[in-house]
This record gives C-alpha cells, structure tokens and sequence, in this order.
DNA sequence: ACCCAGGGTCATA
DNA sequence: TATGACCATGGG
C-alpha cells in the first residue's frame, strides 16, 4: 500500500551540482594566494587531510620558502622539515625539487600559459610525483583550464549514486564527467570542490545519509 | 587501537 | 595490466 519508500530519481550530473551547491554554497577553490602556492598544495596533499598541508604551507611561508628558487636553494634536509605535518616528507620533498626544476626550465606560469592543455597536461605528468589527480588540480586551479578532477571522493559518491561504475580507471572517469557538462571551468572548479566537501562531511566511507542533500537521489543504503 | 586522509611510483608476475 | 609494498603525519 504505502509507497513510503523513497523515490529515487535518476538525476543528471547538473542537478547533481545544483543540489550540492544549493546545500553547500560556494566554496570558492582553490585555498591558496598565488598559483606557485596551490601547485605546492596539490603536491603535498596526496593521500594527505588537507589540515595537515595547511600547517607545512604556513611553515614555508615562515621560511620564505615557498617560491621555486628558494624551495630549490635550500637543503633538502630543511625543506623535508618544514613540510613534515604534511606527511611523505621525504618523497614530498623529492616530488617540489622535480616540479620546481621542471616550472622553471619551462619558464614559469608567464611561459605556461601560452602552451595548449594538452601539452600543459602531458608537461605535468612528465614530472616524476605527479600524476593525473595532481595534474589536473594544477590545471584546473592554477593554469584554469576546464579539466574535470577526479579523486577517491568523486568516484565514491558517484558510484553510490549510480552514476558511474567503480572500475573505470581515471581518463574513463574523467571522461564521463567531461562528457556530461558543459565545458566550463568556472564550473569543474566549483563542482569538484563541492563533492570534496560533501565526501567530507557527509558522503563518508561510512555514510551520514540522514543529513544528504541527494538522499533523494541515491540509491544507496547497503553496504558496498 | 584502528581507520582515514583532496596519490604516486616502483617492483613483480 | 594489475596487484602489492611503500611512503608518514595527524585527527577522529
């Protein structure tokens, strides 16, 4: 008799960020002041809380070392103290002195801007340390090319919700997401940013399904 | 005490 | 191509 079961509608990857926007408001991504700062974040966030990259980005700051030339100058022994909160330090250190190598040899984010996405992208992963999720955060944030970011979060939610399956591996991901919308950077920013929050806050390993703005949209209620 | 966090590389089969 | 080991701090 009663249909009290909800109605789960299958919704489209735009309602799905309006949903998440509506509830969550702008986030205005990506934390940083200058580009230099959030290439440095996307580094030392890798499997890493973000809480943890904010004390070791205070710390270079402090340090004055968060440009490439001094991050460069100074001994790796120093560098690898000053990111320590940020976890990896021994290999996060290794993965700046790549990447500030390569930035400057290819003449700064002046020079950077001129190359195609394509190129630019191909450049980042050149880079020992970093690899598609670190890539496109620099591309998407700091050189604001429309590239859809994908990360553990993205692909957790989405599969609860059915919208993706969980064994694509990155560029199918990417793919779909970029298939889906309109190709805006303005709006992978925002989006990718919002399903980091939500995953945060809501949409866990273990899930606060109460409190979820598109619990009308989700299929989800078993175990995985 | 255990799980998780805004991943990536390298060695092995 | 596909797993597994490894990197390591800090909060819940």
């Amino acid at each position: 008799m009663e249909q009290a079961q909800a109605q789960i509608k299958t919704p489209t990857f735009f309602d799905v960020y309006e949903s998440l926007f509506y509830h969550h408001g702008a986030q205005n991504w990506w934390p940083g002041e200058t580009e230099f700062e959030i290439m440095v974040g996307a580094i030392l966030t890798q499997n890493t809380a973000w809480t943890n990259v904010e004390k070791a980005i205070e710390k270079l700051k402090l340090a004055d070392a968060l440009s490439p030339d001094r991050l460069l100058s100074l001994p790796e022994k120093t560098v690898a103290d000053l990111i320590r909160s940020s976890g990896y330090f021994n290999v996060k250190t290794q993965r700046l002195r790549n990447y500030c190598n390569w930035f400057l040899e290819s003449g700064g984010h002046e020079a950077l801007s001129t190359w195609t996405t394509g190129d630019l992208r191909s450049g980042l992963l050149s880079v020992n340390g970093i690899g598609s999720e670190t890539a496109d955060d620099i591309l998407l944030y700091a050189f604001e090319r429309s590239v859809f970011v994908i990360d553990t979060y993205t692909r957790r939610l989405f599969s609860r919700l059915e919208l993706i399956s969980s064994d694509l591996d990155y560029e199918q991901t990417r793919s779909v997401f970029e298939s889906k919308l309109e190709k805006d950077t303005q709006l992978f920013n925002e989006y990718h940013a919002l399903i980091d929050v939500h995953a945060k806050h809501i949409c866990k390993p273990k899930p606060v399904c109460e409190s979820c703005c598109l619990i009308k949209h989700c299929p989800y209620e078993k175990k995985e």
